[in-house]
RNA sequence: GGGCUCGUAGCUCAGCCAGGUAGAGCGACGGGCUUUUAACCCGUCGGUCGCGGGUUCAAAUCCCGUCGAGCCCGCCA
């Protein structure tokens, strides 16, 4: 049984509605670990809507979190950002193409829930404070503050001031949100104090946030979520579960979700993929890269408990030779992975790599040549178009060299026995020759020069590729012209 | 100090939750194929399931212990 039917037979013993949380933080480039959290509930909720049941996805997007620091990818200036919200500092980029620093990686990765067929609805922390959503879950936390202290005590172990309180304020004068210490509270709002000198009296609509381990709490009471995956940070004993699970029953009385804690998604070779360090694939490129069904399949085959070694090169190709494998199997973790019907004809990923280079890219001369090698279904040229696109980008930004090939010019240095077959192969081409006949040629060619056909094969590929070895000749060279190929002989040598 | 995950063929892993004669892919080796760049087809080799104990008619699977690897919490979130 696949692990989100597990998981969904579970969910669905509880009840047959759903709505499970997702909370990543748009605090730098959300990347490929990140989204393990959305596919990983997105693929609860299809699972449960297998299951017979109905599930909704919520995203609770955290942009009233303070910047921790100023990470390495962000200027110089961005210094004095940190600690305010992350809605109430400018755009890193250059371009000031969105409104706030959260908008601008929040949005992005919207998109690409978009093209990965998740349907999720969004909710900014910002607004539902604002909105007063949090209001009364304030108001509990700061009054039951002895009691969520010593719950807190009691699960991490960690000592608390004695009067401290589960709310930050924002403070008025500087902005910040982790310089502020309060110093009480009544009907009207929380009075603080901040480093930077201030002090003064905050709403509790959006002049604040609680503070993490309760705000994780409050939003499940607040928007009724039941079930949540989550790094495994927050499983961790004395983790936020761990006292999120208290806190949710012995002050906010509400039950805690059902968890899915997962593992990290490492990058190959570098480690796990982390904003603050900007060793990423950003999710917005990952899409680009690659269909939207294999990006959900690197996830979804892999149990959530389990670090996920993704290798972006040729290992991703591995992948997608089991995708296309398992494709024909109707193999579960694929039909998580599918996003819209698509028809996959039987050209597999690997082919595409080659004749897309031969073909420059070009559809049309893509299919052609795929056609002469006997590939044709219904929809193969719908699917190669699609396909295509995701092909060349995946080649240009990730694949290992030996993959890619490039057409040379120039003098390339041969040996007399190569320069005679070379000059007899050329003189015997001819431009009405078909792919296979070019082919064949230099098996004759050889065999008339006496010089093993393995030899002749290297020395053309030398010539046009600059290489010993390269996409099959017949109809590379058809491909490139044998009056084009004619003439680079002449100027090779 | 605490927690989680992993340990099964040379490599990557499935199988474990609901115990019933050890699996796949890749690699290696042998063969086929007048080259789909790490194509394709057929075949062979290869594992005391980390180790020790327990439960059971029966354990890779359940329980206890132990060793090794990795990560996380004990700042913040």
């Amino acid at each position: 049984m696949h692990w989100a039917d597990v998981i969904a037979s579970e969910l669905i013993e509880i009840s047959s509605f759903h709505r499970i949380a997702t909370g990543i933080s748009p605090s730098g480039h959300i990347h490929l670990g990140n989204l393990r959290e959305m596919v990983t509930a997105d693929a609860i909720r299809r699972a449960l809507i297998d299951a017979g049941g109905r599930a909704e996805l919520i995203y609770i997007a955290d942009d009233m979190d303070p910047l921790r620091r100023r990470y390495p990818f962000l200027p110089e200036k961005y210094s004095e950002f940190v600690g305010m919200p992350l809605c109430n500092i400018p755009d890193p980029d250059p371009s000031g193409c969105h409104e706030s620093y959260s908008e601008h990686f929040l949005q992005p990765f919207l998109e690409s829930l978009e093209i990965l067929g998740i349907p999720v609805e969004t909710r900014r922390a910002s607004e539902m404070y604002k909105q007063g959503l949090y209001e009364d879950a304030i108001k509990v936390a700061l009054k039951n503050s002895e009691k969520v202290a010593k719950i807190i005590r009691e699960v991490t172990g960690r000592e608390l001031e004695e009067d401290w309180y589960p709310f930050m304020p924002i403070c008025e004068k500087c902005g910040r949100i982790n310089t502020t210490k309060v110093t009480g509270f009544d009907e009207n709002g929380v009075y603080y104090s901040c480093k930077c000198g201030n002090s003064g009296k905050v709403g509790y609509k959006g002049g604040g946030k609680l503070s993490w381990r309760l705000d994780w709490v409050a939003r499940w009471k607040i928007l009724k979520i039941t079930c949540e995956p989550f790094g495994k940070d927050h499983a961790a004993a004395g983790g936020s579960y761990d006292t999120g699970k208290r806190l949710a029953k012995e002050v906010f009385e509400y039950p805690p979700p059902f968890p899915v804690p997962y593992e990290w998604i490492h990058l190959k070779g570098v480690g796990a993929m982390k904003s603050s360090k900007g060793i990423v694939i950003p999710v917005r490129d990952l899409v680009e890269t690659l269909p939207p069904e294999l990006v959900r399949y690197v996830i979804i085959r892999a149990k959530p408990e389990r670090h996920i070694e993704f290798d972006p090169s040729i290992g991703l190709l591995e992948i997608i030779d089991e995708f296309e494998e398992k494709f024909k199997e109707k193999d579960r973790s694929v039909q998580l992975s599918l996003v819209q019907e698509v028809k996959y004809s039987n050209v597999p990923f690997r082919h595409l790599i080659v004749v897309g280079q031969i073909a420059n890219w070009d559809l049309n001369k893509a299919i052609e040549i795929l056609e002469r090698s006997g590939y044709s279904s219904e929809n193969l040229k719908e699917d190669v178009e699609r396909r295509l696109r995701y092909c060349k980008v995946w080649l240009e930004k990730y694949a290992p060299k030996t993959l890619k090939f490039e057409v040379i010019s120039g003098k390339v240095e041969i040996n007399e026995e190569e320069k005679k077959f070379i000059e007899k192969y050329a003189e015997k081409l001819r431009e009405d020759m078909d792919a296979e006949t070019i082919h064949k040629l230099v098996y004759e060619i050889a065999k008339d020069c006496g010089i093993d056909a393995n030899k002749a094969f290297k020395a053309i590929y030398k010539i046009l590729v600059g290489k010993d070895y390269g996409p099959r000749l017949g109809y590379f060279i058809k491909s490139l012209g044998v009056d084009w190929v004619k003439k680079r002989f002449h100027e090779a040598y």
